[in-house]
DNA sequence: AGCACGCCGACT
DNA sequence: GTCGGCGTGCTC
């Protein structure tokens, strides 16, 4: 019997022990266990130590006594994770169809994971009257060369028996298990000073050049960071810890701490306008929670965020603002230190575990006041938060690639009500999805309808390819843009031109009168498999032949899509020989830098024509583009997705919006093969309002969110008898157990059918799609759980997908 | 990952 | 009636 259990989540990845368990709270631990620590438990009849997560704690337990287990320790000194956000992972495994683990992950930092802090000492060598097994002094051999981590014992001594023969060896008292203190980790930071202080001649030392650079340095700057002084002397470390040897310096570990010059604090407040100053009171003072704030390219709305983070500031709390990954530049940074100075924590994909860590503990810390980063910056250990903000909330870098595939959108609305918070969701091109809760009353709409400055909306031309054809013109830059990139490059002005690269999808079109095949099922565009010459629907597996001639209009001149940037970056160098061309994708960012560098020399005019992909509609803002060309808005408009039209729709009124931002107008050319395709010419009126209507009328006639979910189940694997086998067993198993859903028509089932990219990094993947009205949504995700997350298959991988198929 | 348990077939 | 081989599912 104990007085208090432990509900606890296991931290590990196996989808069979995806439950909770229940540990008994021995009388030493009663004061320090809380709801949010971390303990050390035996699992599976004392086979394993592992850690998990306490997530609620009990007087009483329904298990029979005899089998709890005490818990081994509590890990943490101070909760991690707070209760509500305990509350958020249960929903977050809930709403994605995750593991507890998944969802718990992602609120800890990879470099706190618990076996990382674990250090073995040898504390009785000699061991005169304890004998050992064969295996205890294998063991034993590797670890009496000294202290040893347990992640590093774990790649030399790889047997599974490990955890038992350090207990054993631990019982015999021939070693110690030290849990090392983990909020300190990671934070200390070498400081160098000199010993004393005296003219270079009296230092018996050789005086090479770099010996004298380092104590010049420290005699004018004093104690110095140890990385600091590397970097700016250019010095090898090497030389650093001789002189440290040598006694000529000393060194000091302390806890991390900044930078001076990371401590510049500028005020630089600007005057809001009406529309602006509305935004902000309505967001403070408004009861509800979440806020659209659909203002159109250039209104302002960043000075709106900033001011409603002042406010909670003032208040003492901490704020969240995401952006996308790609916005996530040198240039959103520096405008937010510029305004909170070194009271912001950066977070993205590029820090390194140690970089995350110590941006995790200044907001665990609070010493931060503003959280600037990329969507897993939700999750940034906020003690007492006062508002989110999603900037341009209808991008996909909100939609996570990795499992769980949650959206940053949903969880925020989550949180906001979880953590009694205000939710901004910012653009201006609201998602599908969120406009139709603001429709609904759920959120709050508002609208900011001028830009700040004045400035015009740029001139909106679509040109019709097809005609281009007609006159002899087999190229991907039609007359119009032609002439209109001359007159920029006469006029000293500058030129983006955008291309799909993803629009290598395999739709297949007409150049003569512009058609494509579409499911008359789905209304998504039909892509052309050249196994079995058939064209085949992404969604329900529909098939139908693919014909040399185009259906529509007889002509032969029928073909598959897509001409890469690189392709594009030859023609445009062959047209404008003279001017200086720079590509900007994927693949020429392999880093920030590059990212930068090309920001940079596009802002001081040194590049006349930027060619690119999406990647360029965010933040460039230049007021000397006036011509901007969107090469083939058929390649997104076209693919095999049923977000398609959205798509085009926001990606031409972003790439619009990067013309005429300064006192010239700007000339915006679309070039399509569907010159009265619906689309294109709202979004050319900028008519949000008529798009937004027609899309919903579509989207419930066509069964697709927002009005019935669609969930996506991939089965993956390198063997691909192996993932064909599983995927259609489960689809048997599913289709039993959901016939009565399908029944009452709240549920379709579609075959498995295999992915658009089949075979990516040798592993062969296979989709399942189910819609599945709201309504009974719960019950077909209960199904789901039991049927593909209750068991681990040996080399499967399941990955599931709820409403966010994404382009 | 490994162990208990249970189902079923073979054999005393 | 009993032994054991193998597959399934649980581990607080």
């Amino acid at each position: 019997m104990y007085s208090i259990y432990a509900q606890i989540i296991l931290n590990n990845n196996s989808k069979s022990t995806d439950r909770i368990y229940t540990y008994g709270v021995g009388e030493e631990f009663i004061e320090k266990i809380k709801i949010g620590k971390r303990v050390k438990v035996n699992f599976a009849r004392n086979k394993h130590i592992i850690d998990g997560l306490v997530v609620s704690l009990s007087s009483s337990s329904e298990l029979e006594n005899n089998k709890i287990k005490p818990i081994i320790d509590v890990i943490d000194d101070e909760v991690i994770i707070k209760e509500e956000m305990i509350k958020l992972c249960f929903w977050i495994r809930d709403r994605y169809i995750c593991k507890y683990s998944d969802a718990i992950r992602l609120m800890i930092p990879a470099m706190m994971k618990y076996e990382n802090n674990f250090i073995i000492n040898v504390i009785n060598s000699g061991f005169c009257e304890v004998s050992l097994n064969k295996k205890e002094s294998n063991l034993f051999n590797i670890l009496k060369d000294g202290t040893i981590n347990l992640s590093k014992l774990k790649r030399l001594y790889k047997e599974n028996d490990l955890y038992n023969l350090l207990t054993n060896l631990k019982d015999k008292n021939i070693i110690e298990i030290i849990n090392e203190d983990v909020k300190k980790r990671g934070n200390y930071v070498k400081l160098i000073d000199l010993k004393e202080i005296k003219p270079i001649e009296e230092y018996n030392i050789n005086k090479t050049i770099n010996q004298i650079k380092v104590i010049e340095y420290l005699k004018k700057h004093g104690k110095t960071n140890i990385n600091k002084l590397i970097r700016e002397l250019n010095v090898s470390s090497a030389i650093i810890n001789n002189l440290i040897k040598r006694e000529i310096l000393i060194c000091d570990t302390v806890l991390y701490e900044e930078d001076e010059e990371d401590n510049i604090y500028i005020v630089n407040k600007v005057y809001l306008n009406d529309e602006q100053k509305n935004a902000c009171n309505k967001i403070i003072n408004n009861d509800k929670n979440v806020f659209l704030l659909h203002g159109v390219t250039g209104s302002g709305k960043t000075e709106v965020y900033m001011e409603v983070i002042e406010h909670y500031q003032k208040k003492d709390k901490q704020s969240i603002m995401l952006v996308p990954e790609i916005s996530l530049t040198a240039q959103t940074i520096d405008r937010f230190k510029k305004r909170f100075g070194n009271k912001i924590a950066v977070f993205h994909s590029k820090l390194t575990k140690k970089e995350k860590f110590i941006q995790w503990n200044k907001v665990y810390n609070k010493e931060v006041d503003v959280i600037v980063g990329a969507r897993s910056a939700l999750f940034a250990p906020v003690r007492d938060l006062g508002v989110i903000i999603i900037d341009e909330e209808h991008e996909d870098s909100y939609k996570s690639s990795t499992s769980p595939k949650y959206d940053a959108i949903e969880v925020g609305i989550k949180m906001s009500v979880l953590l009694n918070a205000k939710l901004i969701l910012g653009t201006a091109t609201p998602s599908i999805n969120t406009y139709n809760m603001a429709l609904k009353g759920q959120i709050e709409l508002i609208e900011m309808k001028n830009r700040a400055q004045n400035a015009v909306l740029p001139h909106i031309d679509i040109v019709d390819m097809s005609k281009e054809l007609d006159k002899g013109n087999n190229t991907i830059i039609s007359e119009a843009l032609y002439e209109s990139i001359k007159t920029s490059l006469n006029n000293k002005e500058q030129v983006i031109l955008f291309l799909n690269k993803r629009g290598y999808s395999g739709f297949v079109s007409c150049k003569k009168c512009g058609h494509v095949s579409r499911c008359d099922r789905c209304d998504v565009s039909m892509t052309y498999h050249i196994r079995d010459n058939m064209l085949h629907c992404h969604y329900c597996g529909r098939t139908i032949k693919f014909m040399n001639k185009c259906p529509s209009c007889g002509s032969e001149k029928i073909e598959q899509f897509g001409a890469g940037t690189q392709h594009v970056e030859k023609l445009i160098n062959h047209l404008f020989p003279n001017s200086i061309i720079e590509r900007m994708d994927f693949d020429s960012m392999n880093n920030v830098d590059s990212y930068n560098n090309i920001y940079e020399r596009f802002k001081n005019r040194k590049i006349d024509i930027l060619i690119g992909t999406q990647m360029l509609a965010k933040g460039f803002d230049f007021p000397y583009v006036t011509t901007v060309g969107i090469l083939s808005a058929d390649a997104i408009l076209n693919l095999p997705f049923y977000n398609a039209s959205e798509k085009t729709f926001q990606l031409i009124t972003q790439v619009s919006g990067r013309a005429g931002r300064g006192d010239k107008e700007g000339r915006v050319y679309i070039q399509t093969y569907e010159p009265n395709n619906f689309i294109i010419n709202a979004s050319k009126n900028n008519d949000y309002h008529l798009f937004i209507n027609e899309e919903l009328k579509l989207r419930k006639e066509f069964a697709f969110p927002p009005f019935i979910n669609i969930i996506n189940i991939c089965t993956i694997s390198k063997n691909e008898e192996l993932a064909k086998k599983v995927s259609q067993d489960r689809y048997e198993e599913l289709k039993e157990c959901v016939k009565d859903l399908v029944k009452e028509r709240s549920l379709l089932l579609y075959r498995p059918i295999p992915h658009n990219i089949y075979k990516v990094n040798n592993e062969y993947r296979i989709n399942l799609y189910v819609k599945c009205s709201n309504y009974r949504m719960n019950d077909l995700k209960k199904i789901i759980r039991k049927s593909y997350m209750s068991n681990d298959i040996e080399n499967i991988k399941i990955s599931i997908n709820i409403n966010t198929d994404t382009i």
